[in-house]
DNA sequence: TATGAATGAGACTTCATTCAT
DNA sequence: AATGAATGAAGTCTCATTCAT
């Protein structure tokens, strides 16, 4: 598996062939049907294992003290942006998407972690942060963040450090509950 | 081109066959290649339209006076949100979306418009509402609306009036120069 | 039929396409059909007008004075391996060798004037220089000079001066009706 | 590749198909690609082996004694004289060089192999028999004998008995080092 | 458990020729 | 006499998957 994801990295879920696969994970190609039956079933695989990390990061806030969820949520922005710029996990992440467009099989698997992640969050934000209409504004927090990957593909100067910045900007308004004036 | 379009939407760059391009087009094969002489040309040629579109949509807000710019602003924030749940278009940025990872002379083009539309929205922004750290904020609303464009596939539920209402409040809020008092 | 010509020697018979040489002629494609009713036609066209050519070359030896055609026959070598090395020339004739095996209509043009020239000369020479054997003299020249048009192809580095001295000296040999003391 | 040089044989290299080899090869069109990874490359392996075939037959003159070596040599003027006229072998020969002529890759390793095999012929002569002048003597002798290859072709009714005599008496007169008298 | 030769449908692209204008 | 848009069959090559060993 991780040499198919890396295959897929270096060539795209449809670029890279099952010799190529093969070959990465030293074995023959027939073989590799003793494990996965089918090549959708490798894709499937990795995108499940990608998506059950991403919620994952979400569910790591669940331990948080209240009083200190909204800085942990802060420094944690920092590692969110790097994510996105990280070409594996990135590139990774956008092949996802695409096939997400494309393949029914893999929409289920991801509908149903981002699901997950948004009711985790949700919870999270509702019960230590007391904030109104969290819903949208997870929503809002999400947008950012894949918006943030394709922002890293359509734009090579962008830059991190003074989106970073914005960024957390926003979600301490977000956050704090506080009314815009204008 | 509305033809390879529509059948780009309907199975991908790379699904869609020239034979069914052709089809979809009342055209035989070998008549596509008088007017594009690769596959691929006809995909950079719907990539530039598409991307050109964009630009033209920050272009629109150079002739608004400085006074009602926020409002304008504000109201087109439906009609962007919308763009992104629109599926023909929404389906048609992704894919190219999925080619700019893949396909340097794709790449190249949606870089070259970017970079257009970037420089556009922050003369607007600057010369008429003379906000500090125009780029960072630019930039995270271009994320949030590509990031709205991607919730609406990985999230079918999506309460999009929440969200469009929540957007605002973040706009208004980036634009005005308050401070969070948090 | 000039440009079809240029055409074939730069691209080659089935290289050449319809369209290319449409465009150097400076006519539409569709026009060529005027004058030729197939492809085929054109390239027929150009082999019989190249073929005659060569026949003409050997029907100017009709003229030469009996005594004079050793000599005049001589001076022509250069001329003839000149010839061989001509891009323009060289590159039409073995195209026209290519076509020959593979184009029964093209063979058929080919034959009958290789059956001429062939007579011709073969008269000639029996007429005024009263060898024997005439006919397979001929064919041995005949087949220096089309050998001596390949060698230029294969071997690049060809002394072609040395060659034509060494191709003098055996037409000498062959016409003198000398006989070889081993 | 017997296969393949049969079809290209009865059909010339581009005249066949992949689809044509691989049914006379008894083998999927797919399958081909495990051996070849190009059309390309399966006609330059014909052509290496053919080509390399030419040189092995001037190799063995190697090993002849000094005092043989010219009846030798006379003895295998039939033999090379036949094989210019063995349909097999002079279509091969013929369409090897129609792609030389336009086919960069072939035409190398067909330079290549001319260039050993002029090297070999004129190291074996120069020891053996001491001529002067020995390149181009043996640039005539080739040419003569692809020439002879070509004559086949342009004349069906060609004397190869009574051209093969004379090509012994010029090949005699050649290597005795004789001075034409006239 | 493991191999890798084999399949064959289907992809993009080319090009001689036609025909309405 | 002239155009050039249009055709569609055929060409080379790819690749997920199978199966005898």
């Amino acid at each position: 598996m991780n040499a198919a994801a890396a295959c897929f990295v270096e060539r795209g879920f449809h670029g890279a062939g099952m010799a190529a696969i093969a070959k990465k994970a030293e074995m023959s190609p027939g073989h590799i049907y003793h494990y996965f039956s089918t090549k959708n079933d490798i894709i499937a695989a990795i995108v499940e294992r990608e998506s059950a990390a991403k919620v994952a990061f979400f569910k790591a806030f669940c331990d948080v003290e209240p009083e200190n969820i909204l800085q942990v949520l802060l420094d944690k922005v920092d590692e969110g942006v790097e994510k996105c710029a990280d070409p594996f996990e990135s590139i990774l992440s956008r092949e996802i998407l695409a096939e997400t467009q494309r393949n029914r099989e893999i929409a289920q698997i991801v509908h149903r972690h981002h699901e997950d992640s948004l009711k985790v969050f949700v919870d999270i934000l509702t019960s230590k942060l007391g904030v109104e209409d969290v819903e949208s504004k997870v929503n809002c927090m999400k947008a950012m963040f894949s918006g943030i990957m394709i922002q890293v593909l359509v734009n090579p100067k962008l830059d991190r450090v003074a989106l970073t910045a914005e960024v957390k900007r926003l979600i301490k308004f977000m956050l704090s509950g506080e009314k815009s004036t204008i």
